[in-house]
DNA sequence: GACTTTTGCCAAAGCGTTTTACCAGCGGCT
DNA sequence: AGCCGCTGGTAAAACGCTTTGGCAAAAGTC
């Protein structure tokens, strides 16, 4: 019922020649000399059997399993992981590896664990990802094996690393906005001390400044970052005194409850009020009415990065020379949707200048 | 910078034994006689030395590599493989296994390759998956090696496989609107035709039997099953004669639909109008205001489940010996959120009821 | 024709395990 | 004394592959 895989063997047998000839062909063996028809023969034979080496043999011998792991802390409580897993995957399978899952649900004894069994899977490399953007320290234990950092940064400057532009996406969001004609612009951000916070407030900052915009302290709330969390600051900021007419959202799930706060306001989007937020979480974004303008963390991007270089590693020279690790900071496209207008016309603050555009 | 790893031999040196007593001693091997004395000095040299097989050679060895395969249509395009990722990987990991993961994105083609790469790497069983429950036919090329079935049917007996209850959660999700005395009950359902669609259906009108009211063409409305459809089905119900008091849709994203819609016609949840769905997506149904009662898809346990009963087989009698394949069903459980509630009060089908409001 | 070189192929070692088969020593029994 | 059976181990074969080092035969070279 379940025939036994052909071996080197039974190709080496029914070509004629040796195992080792048939490595030599099947393997492209350029140092290796044999004739042309022999050559030919054997891959038909081994086309014909079906034949597939095995992987197991195979690494044991080349002490290389072409295996890499993706450890994660939560694999996949995110859609976001998906997208993570998905570029990881394709990478991969494109530059004919394997991955290989394991997630640690933030225990620190269970990383052990999967630690070890990985280990002793002998995975080449292993991707070290984490489920939002921070910075983390790898166990001691993985200094066996190469790693990169994936959505995550640590102290070692040895290890290459990928992260979203955080700031970048703050700046742009918030570009977005101005060159809409927004002047007043508020924030709605979350209270997590992570790397996002920070670069995102920056950005936002930073854009206002360059368009020479007053940063307002009374225009940035931060709650949870969660639905609720938005529609508290964001009736808070459409509630009080000089209310904003655009709100840059810290992240999908609080625009949403900036949605709610704005509607129970009476205030339409994007005609009263204009919204952008960052995470392109399809679900809401799509779902959204007016669809959502976003921008996109690039998931997919970071893990097929990730396994690009982690790959190249390996396969440069032995893999551990001290070359200085590359950082990547991936940008964060916009996700154009229904959530932007010009502001409302209003006799809006009559010393500055009024909305003049700035082209683009 | 990168010590080796210990080997099976460097253990054996230190112990002062062979490598024979070595592996005895490891594996707890009952047929072997070791003496109290050598067990322990065996143990505690690999303890010292951090020994731990090498999972190549021990795979080549026994011809089984401890490692199953995840093979996807579409991986983690959707939250849902998370969490059947993460099932089978915490099961998997739970019973000392490891998943590895492909994904063909729906092509032929790259799922021939992806198999062959598979089988190359000596995947001792494979699950396959699907995004959404439908009937397919495995490629003959998994003949090879056992296979459970992910969210999907197939007309092989053989295979074993697993599903959410498609008509329980129909069935639950309708009752839970008639406990709370609801007779008018719409359903927002979608047009694909999938087994989701039909229990779903089936799950519906049963319920309504069983309590003894009467199935109405007229209150189901069917679309794509997206934000959009849901808005426009929940329209056409909401706006249409005889207005149900409670909406069951076809899953979270409708539902979304479905508020929006009801927002607009000036109907409030839960007071006006209640409303299930199936599929628990919390970013969505936490995200709503008021949070959405839904039937939570099981994809958690699936994943577990499959991974579970896939081991069970390998691990019993040789794996294909032609037991009786076992088709699970699991439920969906209800998560109560805050979109239901008694109907309003009004004059209830004297002759027919008009669109008597109801406040908002 | 006696060499060197090139061509075409193969034997065997080794990767790190598990597993089968066997063996030496010893105490107890007849 | 001879035999048996138990105890505590070990040697060696295998798993399927890659790779090193060779070795005949064919082909050049002078």
């Amino acid at each position: 019922m379940r025939p036994p895989r052909p071996t080197i063997q039974d190709v080496a047998a029914q070509a004629g020649v040796s195992v080792t000839t048939v490595s030599h062909v099947l393997n492209r063996v350029q140092t290796a000399r044999v004739k042309e028809a022999t050559r030919i023969r054997v891959e038909e034979v081994a086309a014909r059997l079906g034949y597939a080496p095995n992987g197991l043999a195979r690494g044991l011998r080349r002490k290389r399993s072409q295996t890499l792991a993706l450890l994660s802390d939560r694999i996949a409580t995110t859609p976001f992981a998906g997208s993570i897993i998905l570029g990881a995957q394709e990478k991969a399978a494109e530059l004919g590896w394997v991955l290989m899952l394991y997630s640690t649900g933030d225990d620190a004894e269970v990383e052990q664990r999967e630690i070890d069994t990985l280990l002793q899977h002998q995975v080449d490399g292993v991707l070290y990802a984490t489920w939002y953007h921070r910075e983390v320290s790898v166990p001691p234990k993985l200094a066996r094996v190469p790693v990169v950092l994936l959505d995550c940064t640590s102290g070692d400057p040895g290890l290459p690393s990928v992260v979203p532009d955080e700031y970048g996406s703050g700046y742009n969001a918030t570009l977005e906005l101005i060159r809409h004609g927004h002047r007043r612009i508020g924030f709605v951000t979350n209270v997590d001390d992570v790397p996002a916070t920070w670069g995102r407030l920056r950005g936002y900052r930073d854009a206002l400044h360059r368009a020479e915009i007053r940063y307002q302290e009374h225009l940035v709330a931060a709650d949870v970052s969660e639905t609720p969390g938005g529609y508290r600051t964001g009736l808070q900021l459409l509630t009080g005194p000089d209310r904003p007419t655009a709100i840059f959202c810290y992240n999908d799930r609080m625009a949403m409850g900036v949605y709610r706060a704005a509607r129970e306001v009476g205030l339409e989007i994007p005609k009263d009020l204009s919204v952008v937020s960052i995470d392109n979480q399809e679900i809401i974004a799509e779902g959204l009415y007016p669809g959502l303008t976003t921008m996109a963390l690039p998931h997919y991007e970071m893990g097929a990065w990730a396994v690009q270089h982690l790959i190249a590693r390996l396969e440069s020279a032995g893999g551990d020379q001290a070359q200085r690790a590359e950082r990547a900071v991936l940008p964060c496209p916009i996700v154009r949707r229904g959530s932007i207008a010009a502001p409302p016309l209003e006799p809006d603050r009559a010393a500055s200048p009024g909305a003049d555009g700035g082209g683009s």
